[in-house]
DNA sequence: TTATATACCTTGACAGGCGATGTATATTGT
DNA sequence: ACAATATACATCGCCTGTCAAGGTATATAA
């Protein structure tokens, strides 16, 4: 039953933050670029993606601005701030420990041949 | 926000179906070898615990019995059955695909100093 | 003029995890 | 004798992140 993207949860945030690392960028465009970075194999789903956008502005770890596209459609911008830096760094070493830590916990003795 | 707990979600009944892999076990006990595995960091709370226990049971992925104690609080022992040998392995294998994927998609371009 | 791509956003439901609480038995300390 | 602790089970209601579904609007290609 559990696919891919139940294991992805909680990552959201840091996945995003991590895309505004060097450059902002808007929502639809994040998402096709995690998309591609995935391979095709995994992609948010919107109202997760705005679900995040929300979350993490009200944390300060982002801030937004409409960009000045005076064609197409609008486009709201996310940059990261000090803060979002701060919490990305934490969340990634907070990874790396729970990697390890789910790695020990699903270890199993496996039967003799 | 976010601790460790939160980044396990989704992996309680892998950890779970490794633990009963070889021999059967009861609740209190998985716990605690939970516990000592994770070397302190991690135990699961007893609602998710027995939560999952309910799930797998359900999903035939473990059956239970009631142990024969004459003596101390009774026990009910949970072994793992032959699809829920097929499910650990298939999640490990989702696991390590997840990792991977969440790998790639938290790398940002660190600024030049 | 219809479809597709771009781009935003919200609502309601669901599922897993958690805090709190409850039951019962056995052992250890005072 | 009594309290505290450890063992061992289980449930209830809440919280939170995710998702399916739906909605709005602009520009371009068929």
């Amino acid at each position: 039953m559990a696919i891919t993207a139940d294991l992805i949860r909680g990552h959201t945030e840091t996945i995003i933050l991590a895309h505004l690392y060097n450059s902002a960028s808007y929502g639809y465009e994040i998402n096709k670029d995690i998309f591609e970075k995935s391979g095709g194999h995994y992609e948010l789903k919107e109202a997760t993606l705005y679900g995040a956008f929300r979350r993490l502005e009200e944390a300060g770890c982002i801030e937004s601005y409409w960009g000045d596209e005076t064609t197409g459609a609008r486009r709201r911008y996310y940059r990261i701030t000090p803060r979002g830096k701060q919490f990305l760094h934490d969340s990634i070493a907070e990874w790396e420990d729970t990697k390890k830590l789910i790695d020990i916990l699903i270890q199993f003795e496996r039967e003799k041949e």
